[in-house]
DNA sequence: TTAGTTCGAACGGACGTTCGAACGGTTTTT
DNA sequence: AAAAACCGTTCGAACGTCCGTTCGAACTAA
């Protein structure tokens, strides 16, 4: 929305370290009112979009005076950047793991996609900001989350790679692939309707025996 | 951005079909100026998003001035709304042909993707703004996209029936097969760069080889 | 003249953000 | 024990800016 400051103010941005680092004190009450604030701007994000949704609505949806939330944030932006930063953290350590842990090229991928589509069901608001809000954040803030979201395609990449050379070496682009499964995983929010379709655990595996199996042989 | 109505008009909205259809005069002069106007605006709305493009953007994109833009459409979201009425027309047009066409499910599905891609490299901004701003109408506006769009859907995963069928009646979920393909085909636009990804043909190749024969057989 | 087209200027409202004051509990001083 | 000082927290009210849209007048080509 990019309007109105009182008077342009020197930040470095949400992203920028010193004052999201230096922040206020670490006391339980703070951490909790100000989670409660990130889950409410998330369910408005994700039901309006980011530029649609204000401050005023976060306001209304956690009882909170409109100036009262500012002593726990910086501006919206930062809003933003923490809810989409911690959620590639979270996939990332959760992938990370896996493919620690996971020998197998094709049973790796499975449980990658498993552990995606678990966690979308459990955080489909963030996921559905963190797919639909990419671009929303600018200089420091968006590469911050830009990076985090590198790791994790190039984590995902790595399996396909395994994948390509444990049948054979064929000349199957890894890359290419790990982007097409990414459309796919960033896309569910757009159609997925707990109750109306299948569990996680089905649905990763519908999608994993289409890329290791193809289409006709999906379910095997 | 939702704000200041002078007077809140009683309009049907940009999908309401009376004022839509009763329009201005079909001169070639007129024509050729709402299609800049709208190509421009495709353009904006594709590189600062729906809610951040404003109108005078579209006045300094296209030489207009602000309020002799209003000759050509009722409101900001006609504009929207005519990109993406335009996209799903054209889409459903093609694919209808290729389907009636191409009497091999296999071959018809590789088609289809194919007709996506070119679609999609040229038409690039039409094709970022129909994926990204699928939730940016309301009412009777989003009601027609909504319809051309699951036309769209649904001519697809009737291919996968197809194929489904053609394979020995498997028990692959040609619905989900459907979703999961169109959220890679609303995803490129995130990531494809002319020039450094293969072409459309190249694209589509692989792409329809993970979904006929899986990841491991892609590039057969 | 006439009808289609363009525009400068303004309206009314919504937005993100800030400011100074006040609150409430705890600690320190008297 | 009472008073004062302190500090994290909250808020009403406002500021300045930007937005979509409109109005009436002016232009232009036939």
């Amino acid at each position: 929305m990019r309007i109105g400051l009182k008077s342009p103010p020197e930040r470095t941005g949400p992203g920028g370290g010193a004052e999201t680092a230096v922040r206020r004190q670490r006391t339980a009450r703070y951490d909790a009112k100000l989670s409660a604030v990130l889950s409410a701007s998330s369910a408005l994000f994700a039901s309006k979009g980011y530029e649609r949704a204000t401050i005023r609505d976060v306001a209304q949806a956690t009882g909170m005076s409109l100036a009262g939330l500012y002593y726990y944030f910086t501006g919206k932006e930062e809003l933003l950047f923490l809810i989409q930063f911690r959620v590639f953290h979270s996939l990332c350590g959760n992938l990370r793991e896996i493919i620690e842990k996971e020998k197998d090229p094709q049973a790796c991928l499975h449980r990658m996609i498993q552990m995606h589509f678990n966690y979308f069901i459990r955080n489909m608001d963030d996921l559905k900001v963190c797919s639909r809000e990419i671009e929303s954040l600018e200089g420091a803030s968006y590469q911050k989350v830009a990076d985090r979201r590198k790791e994790y395609f190039d984590l995902t990449q790595s399996i396909f790679e395994r994948i390509s050379k444990a049948s054979g070496g064929s000349s199957a682009d890894s890359r290419l692939a790990a982007l097409y499964l990414f459309g796919t995983l960033n896309w569910i929010y757009q159609w997925y309707r707990p109750g109306r379709d299948p569990d996680a655990a089905e649905m990763a595996s519908q999608l994993a025996g289409v890329y290791l199996n193809g289409f006709p042989r999906m379910a095997e």
